[in-house]
DNA sequence: CCCTGCGTACTATATATATAGTATGTCGTT
DNA sequence: AACGACATACTATATATATAGTACGCAGGG
């Protein structure tokens, strides 16, 4: 019964995975600059994401203590692959070509990206 | 008062842009194979797709004729900062990194996607 | 010992999305 | 003129998501 993310999840679960483990303060901490949300809030949403099993928790004292169940690149991955089919027909050039369509990336990212993308050429060289 | 486009929204565009024109039935003539949704639900869908100004429609006798209001690129490239800003905190060179990760890319396509960049680069070189 | 703060549990509401049924009108064929 | 196919309009239900309130327990400061 693995569901997915809304955006708010996706929030919280970001904040989850940078720390490793959070608490319902911690996450609302975070957050609350953004999203002026009530701790209550923050709570039931954390507890639904349990729910759909992408966190657990251990109890420390009284305090729930949340981390991830799921890694963010298999999250990741599983959006970007939503993405790449429900938008770009399976398309990967098509994204990339959007990507940079969208916003002004820097030249450093172009750098890496070229980078990347070289390498990753060079040991499929031989493949298909 | 313009929302976001659910899965099933989407697919119904991304018809209606593949052919830049199309009525109730021939959308749920090409969804029926993948999705066998009743014709009704596809009406009902387009028209809630109207409401939220993706679609109008002109009259043909006394059929619809739909017609996308905003362009296919301009959602993809909306859709792709969201999940740049949601999922990648931003990074563009991760978000490449992460499909070439999820999906086996072609060779052809990695070609592609190395003269794109490569273009790119070239003429942003004395940009930023 | 009692109050306050903070923790979780449960419940509630609004809106969005997915899905389909019923109603009603009309066009074309017999 | 009546019937069947098909068109839109309206209504309805289930589930998901966003958001917050209330209830209740416990622990520490006075």
């Amino acid at each position: 019964m693995r569901r997915r993310l809304g955006a708010l999840e996706l929030e919280v679960m970001q904040i989850i995975w940078d720390r490793g483990e959070a608490t319902v303060r911690q996450v609302w901490e975070v957050l609350y600059p953004k999203r002026k949300l009530a701790y209550t809030t923050v709570a039931t949403v954390i507890r639904q994401i349990e729910e759909k099993e992408f966190l657990t928790h251990r109890k420390e004292g009284r305090t729930f203590v949340y981390r991830a169940l799921t890694e963010r690149s298999a999250v990741s991955r599983g959006m970007v692959s939503e993405m790449l089919d429900g938008l770009f027909r399976g398309s990967a050039s098509e994204l990339v070509t959007t990507l940079i369509e969208t916003r002004r990336v820097s030249s450093e990212e172009i750098g890496e990206i070229q980078r990347m993308i070289d390498a990753y050429a060079e040991g499929a060289e031989d493949d298909d």
